[in-house]
DNA sequence: AAAGTAAATGTAAGCGCTTACATTTATTAT
DNA sequence: ATAATAAATGTAAGCGCTTACATTTACTTT
């Protein structure tokens, strides 16, 4: 069944169908009601591809990520899918891993499906070597690319992130403030916005006039064990701390079992900050304090300003939204 | 730049160039060399309206899931991106909610983008009543249909389940066996899989002759709050316990909680057990004993399945996967 | 070398839509 | 009532592919 039987039916032509199907509205509102009702009676539902070919748009968008299985990515993935379909938009997912070679082949992919635009979730698809953005720059040549979490100038690029830099510096000063002066820092990542939550770090104890010490400032894999095994190490060298501040909850966890395991009495004698405030927060005990990096409202200015790029408004090219610390038991601020 | 101007290039007919495209085999070696080095020059993509109008396939795959941001689904959608990806297949994902009614409009909306076939993710999509199923069936008419973890008889719809029954039989039969008699079990869902659990859970009690006690088998949000207070609830009017088994890991986070608040050692005095062995599991103190459902194995036969209907093979039309039960700190069995 | 067959290539008709442009019909101004 | 204008509808030419069928070229067989 096609566009030709509707319009028999209806007693119009193809065209004329084609505008209701459009929204034009240069059709009368009898004869607009009479095709859709006919529509409906043949259970007429146009074809894609024919569609495609004509407008040259799929009405779907291209998520990457690294992976959606991580906690943090699954949730934006949710509520850009939530978003994304709210505004008639169908959403095609790719996870990508962190190889670079395989992202750009995803890139790739995605532009022959003529896909409208692609979102890059997570800090993790900007290399600190310029060169190899050049795919995103590229990407964007031929459609709008939206990131999550980083930023990158360039033509047709768009970046909403959320202030990680504020958001650490803001804990680590509150922890300082209530008495804390060996804070350890555990960060997951070198990606510009890790490298942001660093610095927030840092100036919090450049601030209070703290010196910063090399072994306080610990990358750390993405790991409950990692973390766990640092701390560990750290202690066993006789080097004490009374706080750990995190740019995951994950690590958060890690450091918890590290009290635990040493018989830390937190947050009496160490204080433990989660970051992302995900479900892992919730599940240790005490549960954690954790810093809210706003995900949904993240997912939501995305894709408003996506829609905006669409409909040829002026658009920031980069948004910023606050974090917000969640406060619960392993902290003492 | 399209097929002809590959074909101009390449010195032959647009239909040579589009043998070459679709591996047909009446080319001769030099020419398909020469071709495919001409599209490699202009960076030639195929218009994918134009070929889907032609082949009326996609190569795309729908999912549908009721929520994309739990951590068991989540990780479904991830390992289905893979496998699907890995068979040159892409995915449009869905998150439908729980009522039926947006199921039944998503559903609509993939085969209106004329996907290949159609994968439910989780036991949420089968009601009780057949009639609710019946757009499952009905859309079956158009193209192969996959359910994960839940099972529905009919032409050209095909499952993949964890054997969730004997999953549960089998912990409820050891905790019994090392000395356990009453036992808890709190689940989440009454869906097919959920009632699968709780009859695994009945007829160890059974085949053990406890009697089942019906405030020990409690149905119950997956919220980690309701698990703690509904046992919470129990402990107050003076019922006690020595063992929780679950329908999902955050019921047993409840679980572990409540014990927490009320004093009571775990796994000494009380065991539990958890389902699905997600992150979860690791994050508490003592780890949680969980009951791992093969996700993975569950998302690969799924696929493996779809392409066997595609490449028109015989394939079972049921599959049911053995669960493994993980052993740590919750329960000394 | 001619005839017969197989392999390689080309021609052209769709696939189901959109839309510029042409035509008809309805509305308004004179 | 008529001309001028606006609104509604129709006609037909694409969009970039696939593929049945026709044709040409290359290889066998006798």
């Amino acid at each position: 069944m096609n566009i030709y039987d509707v319009s028999k039916k209806a007693g119009v032509s193809i065209a004329t169908v084609s505008r209701v199907l459009n929204g034009n509205n240069n059709v009368s509102e009898k004869t607009r009601q009479r095709v859709l009702s006919v529509m409906d009676e043949l259970g007429y539902t146009p074809n894609v591809f024919a569609r495609g070919l004509g407008l040259n748009t799929m009405k779907t968008i291209g998520i990457m990520c690294t992976d959606s299985s991580d906690v943090y990515l699954a949730n934006a993935v949710y509520y850009l899918e939530q978003e994304l379909r709210a505004n008639d938009y169908d959403s095609i997912l790719c996870c990508t891993g962190t190889r670079n070679s395989t992202k750009k082949k995803y890139m790739e992919l995605l532009i022959s499906k003529r896909v409208d635009g692609i979102i890059l979730v997570g800090s993790k698809f900007l290399d600190t070597h310029m060169e190899e953005n050049a795919y995103i720059i590229d990407a964007a040549k031929s459609l709008p690319i939206m990131l999550v979490n980083c930023h990158l100038d360039g033509e047709n690029i768009y970046s909403a992130q959320c202030d990680d830099e504020t958001a650490v510096f803001s804990v680590t000063d509150s922890l300082i403030k209530s008495g804390r002066n060996k804070i350890v820092y555990l960060y997951t990542s070198t990606s510009q916005s890790g490298l942001k939550k660093l610095s927030g770090y840092e100036k919090a104890l450049d601030l209070n006039h703290i010196p910063a010490r090399t072994e306080f400032m610990q990358l750390c894999h993405k790991d409950i064990l990692r973390a766990k095994e640092y701390l560990n190490s750290l202690h066993a060298r006789g080097i004490s701390f009374d706080a750990v501040v995190t740019s995951d909850d994950s690590l958060a966890v890690g450091a918890l079992k590290f009290a635990y395991e040493n018989h830390i009495r937190v947050p009496d004698e160490l204080n433990i900050v989660g970051y992302n405030d995900s479900i892992l927060a919730r599940c240790t005990e005490p549960e954690l304090t954790s810093i809210d990096s706003k995900v949904e409202a993240l997912c939501s200015t995305t894709v408003n300003t996506l829609m905006g790029v669409f409909a040829e408004k002026h658009v920031p090219s980069k948004t910023l939204i606050q974090a917000e610390l969640i406060v619960r038991g392993t902290t003492r601020l």
